[in-house]
DNA sequence: CAGCGAGGCTAATGGCGTTAGCCTTTTGGC
DNA sequence: GCCAAAAGGCTAACGCCATTAGCCTCGCTG
C-alpha cells in the first residue's frame, strides 16, 4: 500500500481535533482536508461521505466514553459505582465539550453505531446490576440515568447554565437523588 | 407598507412549518422561500439571515411554551404545580417533536433571545416559589429540574430510548424523584 | 524490472447563503 | 386624484461546501 499519509483512523482523529478546536457544527470536509493538508476530495479515499464521518466520529466517541466509564467503576458496585459513573461521565464531556454532541441521540437504530452504543449501555446495566432489579424496573432506572446525565451534562456544555458557579454542588445533588431512587436494603 | 404577502412573523411561521415536517437540519432559507411561494432572496426583505431566522424561531417557541406552561400551572401550587409543570413539558415536546431543538442552549446570552427565555425562566421559578427556597437552594433545584427535563425529552423527542414502550412510566418515576428532593414541611 | 493499485490530484457540478441592483406596486402627503 | 418614495418582490452573480469523474504517480509485489 503506497504513500498511507492518510487512513480511514486517521482522517477521525484530525475530524475530533476539528470538533475539539471549532465545535462539531465546524465539523466539515474542507476543514479536515486543510488541517490534515490534503485536497478535500482526497479524503473520499478514506471515507465515504460527510455524514459517514459524523458517524465514525460518534462511534468513536462512544467508546472512549465506554473505556473511560469503564475505568471509573471498575473495583467498586452499588452507591459507590452509581455514583462514580456519573461523575465520570460529567467529567469527560466537561475535558471535551464538542466531542459529546457528536454522538448519536439513537446508536441502536443504525447498524453502524449500534455495536459502540450497546458497549456504552453495557457499562450502565453493570453498575446497575446489583440492585437487583427486576427487567421492568431496570428499563425506567437506566432511562432515569440517562436523562439526568444527558441534560446536565449537554446543558452544562452548551454553556446552557447562567453561571459556572456552583454547577459542582448541583451535580451532586442529582447524582444523590438518582441514588436515593434506588431500592436499598 | 404595499404588497405584504409576507413579513417577518410569516416568515417565521413558514419556518416552524418547515421544521415540524422535515426537521430541525431541513430549515433552510431555499426551503422556506419555496414553502412561501417565493425566491429565496426576497426573504431578505423580512430576515437578515439564516443565523437570525433560527433565532426569531427559538424566541417563538420559548414563548409558546412559556404560554402553554404557564396555563397548565395556574391554579396549581406545591408538589401538584411542580407535577403539572413537567407533565406539560413533555407535552409540549412530544406535540412538535422538532421544535423543542430549535431552542438556543443559552437564550440568556444572547440579547435576541434573552427575553423569551427569562420569560420561561419565570414560570418554574414561580412554581418553586411555594418551597420558600432559600436563593442558593433555588438555583440548584431549578436547574435540577430543567436537566431532568431537558435530558428526557430531548432524548424522547430524537428517539434516544429504544422503545417507546413504558416511557409514560419512567416520566412519571423522574417526577416523583425530582418532587420527593424538594423540602417538604 | 514491470505493472498495478492505493492514494493523491484537478476540474466540474449542484445546492446553499448572501449581496447587488432592478422593477413594480402601494401608499401617504399634497 | 397624483406623485414621489419606499416596501417588497425579482434575476444575476459570487463563494463555500459536498460530491463525482477522471487522471497521475508512487511504491510495493511478482
Amino acid at each position: 500500500m503506497p504513500r498511507a499519509r492518510l487512513s480511514t483512523a486517521g482522517v477521525v482523529e484530525v475530524a475530533l481535533a476539528v470538533i475539539d478546536e471549532q465545535g462539531l457544527e465546524q465539523l466539515t470536509l474542507a476543514a479536515v482536508a486543510a488541517r490534515a493538508g490534503v485536497a478535500t476530495p482526497s479524503l473520499y479515499k478514506h471515507v465515504a461521505s460527510l455524514a459517514q464521518l459524523r458517524s465514525l466520529v460518534g462511534v468513536r466517541v462512544m467508546e472512549d466514553m465506554a473505556e473511560q466509564l469503564t475505568l471509573a467503576v471498575v473495583g467498586r458496585s452499588g452507591d459507590d459505582a452509581v455514583a462514580s459513573l456519573m461523575r465520570a461521565s460529567r467529567a469527560y464531556v466537561l475535558r471535551h465539550p464538542n466531542r459529546y454532541a457528536a454522538t448519536p441521540a439513537d446508536p441502536l437504530h443504525d447498524p453502524a453505531t449500534q455495536a459502540a452504543g450497546y458497549k456504552l449501555l453495557q457499562v450502565f446495566l453493570a453498575v446497575l446490576r446489583a440492585y437487583r432489579l427486576d427487567d421492568s424496573a431496570a428499563i425506567h432506572a437506566i432511562r432515569c440515568l440517562r436523562a439526568i446525565m444527558h441534560g446536565f451534562t449537554s446543558l452544562e456544555a452548551a454553556g446552557g447554565f447562567g453561571l459556572p458557579e456552583g454547577l459542582d454542588d448541583t451535580y451532586e445533588q442529582l447524582v444523590q437523588m438518582f441514588i436515593a431512587s434506588l431500592p436499598h436494603p
